[in-house]
DNA sequence: ACGTGTTACTAACTCGTGTTAATTATCGCG
DNA sequence: CGCGATAATTAACACGAGTTAGTAACACGT
C-alpha cells in the first residue's frame, strides 16, 4: 500500500538542491564540477531515502536498456534437457553483473515466431542479444543484420557475418578418435549427437572420419549412426550397430547424453566396457564423472563460451572495434575409465 | 547504420490522423469510438513501417514493466548442476508469452547481495518476482512484504506470509520408504539431497521417519546420511554406510542425482542393484530413465510448478483476489528397476 | 435559429530521468 | 573597487508513449 515511489526530485529536496545536480552527482557526469559537500549532501540524502533511479525513464532518455537478451532457438523439449543451459546462464550472468546490466532471457521455438526476439529488439528492450543454437529464421537474421544490433552467435552458423563463438568440432572429434585409435582399436563406430541439418553433428562426424583417414583405417558408412540429443536414441542406435554384422570394439558417441543410452544397450547385451567395448563421449556433463563406467569425453567449455560470448556482446554495444569475431575455444580430452585409459 | 527507429508518430503521420489517435487504435481502448475505415488505415500505416512501441517509453508511463523477475538463490556451483533449471524456465516463459511479458532471470549467490533483487524492484525492471530456493535475506523480503509487491516462492519459506508453491516433500517421501516397506525390506537407509538447514532435505527426513514409524519399524540415526546435492555426496555417504557394521537391504536417496554418486559406490563394492540393495530416488530427473538400472524415484513436477507459479503471480499483478496461497502439487511415484518392482 | 447529443478526433499534460545552455556566486588581481 | 574568469548550480527541453479533457462536425427535434 505505501507505493511510496522515491524519485530524484525527493533526493533533491532533501538535500535542498535541484535535481540536476542529483543527476550530476549519481552520474559522476565527470566534465561538471560539483563541490565535495554537496557531493556528500546528495549521496547521503539518496542514501537515505533508498533511491533507486527508475531504470525505464532512464533508459526511455538514454537509449540504453541496460540488460541483453539470450534467446534459446529450439523445440522445448530440447531446453528441457539441455544441461548447459544453466551453465550459459551463470557464464553470462558473471558478465552482466560486472556491467551493471540485466539478462532477459527468452526462447523460440520454431520460425515462425521469429516475432519474438525481433520485437525484442524493435521494442529497445535489450541492447544486444546473443543467440543459441545454430537454426535461426533468416528474415529475422536479416533485420539484425542490415541495423547492423549487436548480435552474438554461440554455435557456428555458416557463412553469415555475425560474431559467433563456438568450439571446433572437427578438431575435437578428431582428437576423440585419435585417443580410440592410439589405444590400439581398428573397428570404430560412431552415433552422432544429432541429425544431419545440425552443423555440430556434421562437423563432428567429419572429425571422425578424418582421424580415420589419417590412420589409414577405411570410413564405412555402415559404422554409423545418428543420434538424437536424448539418451533413447543412443539406446535405439547402439542396439541397431550391436545387430550389425560386425561388431566394433570401440564407439565414439558425440554426445554423452546419448552416449548414456549405448551404454545401456551394451550392458543389456552383456557386454563390458571397456572390457567389450570402448566408449569415448563428447560434451563432459557434469554427471559423466559418476555414471559407471565412468565417461572418457571431450569438454565442452560452456561456462567460457557464454562469457566469452557476453564479452563480445558488450564491446559491440560498446562500440568498441571488433576484430577477430569468429572465436574458438580449445577443448580438452578428459581420460576416465569407459575406454580403459586408466584405472579405477 | 539505419538506425530508423519508427516511432508513433511517423505511424500517425503515415496514416494522416494524429498520434492520439494511433495510441486508440493499437491499444483498442475501448471506451474510444473510431471510424472503421480509420482504424484499418492506421493499422495498415503500423503494419507497413513495421511499427513496434517503445517498451521504456511505455513502460515509463503505464507503470507497466511488462516482465517478471525469475530469481534463484543458491551458489554458483549448485546452478550449473541445477536439473530443473531448464524445465522452471520453460514452464514461467509459457505463462509469460501467454502474457505478452517478458522474463528476466537473475540469480543471488550470497546473502549480502540482497541488492540485486531489491534494485530489480525498486527500479521497476519487473512487475513481480518469483524466488527459488529457499533461503533468503531477511531484510529484501521484509522489503517485498512490506510493499507487499507481487511475490511468488517456489519452495517452502516456513511462517512466511508470501504465495507459495511447492510439493509435499513429507508425504513423497513417505510415499517412497512405503513402498520399499511394502516390498519386504526392514532395515532402510537414507541419504538426504541436502545439508540439515535446508527445509526440504528436512521435510524429506521426515517422510522417511514417518514411514518407519507407522510400519513400526525402529528409527536409527546411524542408517541416515546427509548428502549435499551431487553425486561426490552420494557416494562419499554411501560408502560411509557400507561401511557400517550393519548393512541396509534397500536406501532412500532424497535426490536422484545424489542417488548416482551412491549406484557408484554400490556397485563398486561388487553389489548389486536391486539383487542386494535396492534404491529409490527422487525428482525423477530425465536421465534416471536411463541409468542402469533405471531407477525408481518420485517425480517432482517442475513445469507444473513454475507455471503454477507463474500464473498465480500474474494474479497478483493483476490484483485478482488471492484465496489459496500456498498450493502444494501432487508427487508420484515412478516404478522402474533399482527396487526390483518391475521387470526390465 | 437554437439547444442537445453523438461521433470522431486531437491538444496538452504526464511519467522520471539525462543533458545542454544559461544563470548566478566566488575568486584573483591590477 | 571593478572586472573578467571560473566554479557551482539550475531552468528548460527531450525521450516516446498513454490518457484526460476538450473541440469540431454533424444530425435531429422544435
Amino acid at each position: 500500500m505505501p507505493q511510496k515511489r522515491v524519485t530524484s526530485l525527493d533526493v533533491a529536496k532533501r538535500a535542498g538542491v535541484s535535481r540536476t545536480t542529483v543527476s550530476f552527482v549519481l552520474n559522476k557526469t565527470s566534465h561538471q564540477q560539483i563541490s565535495p559537500e554537496t557531493v556528500l549532501r546528495v549521496q547521503q540524502a539518496a542514501e537515505e531515502l533508498g533511491y533507486v533511479p527508475d531504470e525505464s525513464a532512464r533508459a526511455l532518455v538514454s537509449r540504453r536498456a541496460q540488460s541483453i537478451g539470450l534467446i534459446f532457438s529450439r523445440p522445448t523439449v530440447r531446453i528441457s534437457s539441455d544441461i548447459f543451459l544453466n551453465q550459459v546462464v551463470v557464464g553470462l550472468l558473471d558478465v552482466v553483473h560486472a556491467n551493471q546490466m540485466r539478462l532477459l532471457l527468452d526462447v523460440v521455438e520454431d520460425l515462425d515466431e521469429k516475432n519474438t526476439y525481433v520485437n525484442l529488439v524493435k521494442s529497445r528492450r535489450v541492447d544486444g542479444i546473443i543467440l543459441n543454437g545454430p537454426r535461426f529464421d533468416e528474415q529475422a537474421l536479416d533485420y539484425l543484420a542490415e541495423n547492423d544490433f549487436p548480435t552474438v552467435i554461440m554455435g557456428s552458423l555458416p557463412q553469415s557475418h555475425f560474431c559467433s563463438v563456438d568450439v571446433d568440432n572437427v578438431a575435437a572429434a578428431r582428437t576423440a578418435v585419435e585417443h580410440l585409435i592410439h589405444l590400439g582399436h581398428r573397428q570404430i563406430a560412431c552415433i552422432t549427437n544429432a541429425q544431419a541439418p545440425f552443423t555440430a553433428a556434421i562437423h563432428r562426424l567429419t572429425g571422425y572420419r578424418q582421424a580415420l583417414e589419417n590412420a589409414g583405417l577405411p570410413y564405412s558408412a555402415d559404422q554409423v549412426r545418428f543420434g538424437n540429443f536424448d539418451p533413447q536414441s543412443g539406446y535405439t542406435q547402439m542396439k541397431s550397430l550391436l545387430a550389425g554384422p560386425v561388431r566394433p570394439t570401440a564407439v565414439f558417441v558425440a554426445s554423452d547424453v546419448v552416449a548414456y543410452g549405448a551404454i545401456s544397450a551394451i550392458h543389456e547385451h552383456g557386454l563390458s566396457i571397456p572390457g567389450d567395448i570402448a566408449l569415448v563421449g563428447f560434451d563432459d556433463v557434469p554427471m559423466s564423472n559418476f555414471i559407471s563406467p565412468s565417461l572418457t569425453t571431450i569438454r565442452l567449455p560452456a561456462t567460457e563460451l557464454a562469457v566469452k560470448a557476453g564479452e563480445l556482446l558488450l564491446d559491440l554495444i560498446q562500440g568498441k572495434p571488433q576484430e577477430p569475431c569468429q572465436v574458438l575455444l580449445p577443448t580438452e580430452l578428459i581420460i576416465r575409465q569407459s575406454c580403459g585409459g586408466k584405472p579405477s
